[in-house]
DNA sequence: TGTACATCAGTGAACGCGCGTTCACTGATGTAC
DNA sequence: TGTACATCAGTGAACGCGCGTTCACTGATGTAC
């Protein structure tokens, strides 16, 4: 890889190499297909930058990592929104599409899904509370859309948000790290699939 | 660690390493915790023998950590099939228990689990046919319980086995590796989790 | 307006480390004659 | 029964490699006076 010409950044604007790390290690994780497989000295080829300067922004690889997580979570919880948007004023359409835009995202951007949810757990990098934790958010998302299909009527009164939520995130969550993990596995049409297990996740709440 | 002591094997018996290679290997994997982490030397240490050793036995490190795949494949399959058969002649039950099953064993040993189903897919040693993989076996015995469950009238007749049992597998797997790879979430309960879950893949299906 | 100086955004070279693997070798064990 | 020899089950030392990280340094940029 030839080291990219880069300016160096302007007095005050420091932070912009903050960003274009995060950038570049976002997409050679699933360039190189393998979070393991980049290195510092790959990042910093890509950004045109040398290895020590990526200290200046981060304490160690770890954090640096973290904040590829952070900004992964966000865009995956952009598009369940904006998938859960299109679904008119039904909300169990609604969770239906937010569902697959899950899954799709996951296909989408394996190596990334991996390193949210399927890479060895490592400390967030400060005494990070639950609510601020990366991912948080999307979750309430999703518990917040399961109770508007119990309000609605759609889902059983007895139906706990919370518990279905966890229940429906691990049911999208088992065919998206499956699909990544074991390609060779002699699945069912990956369309069919999805539909199929998002069906069966409504079925099971249905009145 | 300090290397055990161990007599050389007698003439033909050279393949015993070959065994005592794979116990340790698996050993070693729940005990660092991490697969990655688990080196050759490690690996010899605790058996007692030196690194090149191993290459009497295997190509290559992958070829003997996929020794241990298909070794944890076959455990796998055992406890589902030992827990199935306690259920009587209720197949629906048999087929919950084979569930609770796989997910009590991922848990209970969550790195190997993660080498069977949560690692990089690495290529089988030869050219292995899909019916000869480790864990075809665990499959094709799961897709029969369902079946068991359609032949019995439980589920419903339009129930296709096939995908059905892919969908329950994505299922367990879902919650058994979101739990292993997010153990700081706010998990409900396991148990109550994990029955509510094979609960719901039962309703889904049944009549 | 000129200039000394502090600050900022980096760099070049090297550090120690552990890894998988290879090479030439050894010494005990069984076997042929 | 003795002995030369082939075979087997390993070993000791070293290989090259890439990694994360550190250290002392640089040169451009803005600022105080």
């Amino acid at each position: 890889m030839t080291p990219a010409a880069r300016a160096r950044a302007r007095r005050g604007e420091g932070e912009r190499l903050r960003e274009e790390l995060v950038d570049a290690t976002e997409q050679l994780i699933e360039e190189l297909g393998d979070a393991d497989a980049v290195s510092i000295r790959a990042i910093c080829d890509a950004v045109g930058v040398s290895p020590p300067s990526v200290y200046l922004h981060f304490a160690d690889k770890d954090q640096l990592l973290f904040a590829v997580c952070a900004r992964v979570f966000s865009r995956l919880d952009d598009v369940m929104n904006r998938a859960a948007a299109t679904a008119g004023d039904d909300p169990v359409e609604a969770l239906r599409r937010r569902g697959q835009a899950y899954v799709r995202y996951g296909l989408e951007h394996p190596e990334n899904y991996r390193l949210l949810f399927m890479a060895k757990p490592s400390g967030p990098p400060e005494h990070l509370d639950q609510v601020h934790m990366p991912g948080s958010v999307a979750f309430v998302h999703l518990q917040e859309a399961v109770q508007a299909c119990v309000d609605c009527g759609a889902f059983r009164p007895d139906v706990d948000a919370y518990m279905a939520a966890v229940a429906i995130w691990t049911g999208v969550h088992g065919v998206t790290s499956l699909l990544i993990s074991i390609p060779d596995f002699p699945w069912p049409e990956r369309d069919a699939l999805v539909a199929n297990i998002c069906a069966n996740q409504v079925r099971a709440l249905s009145v």
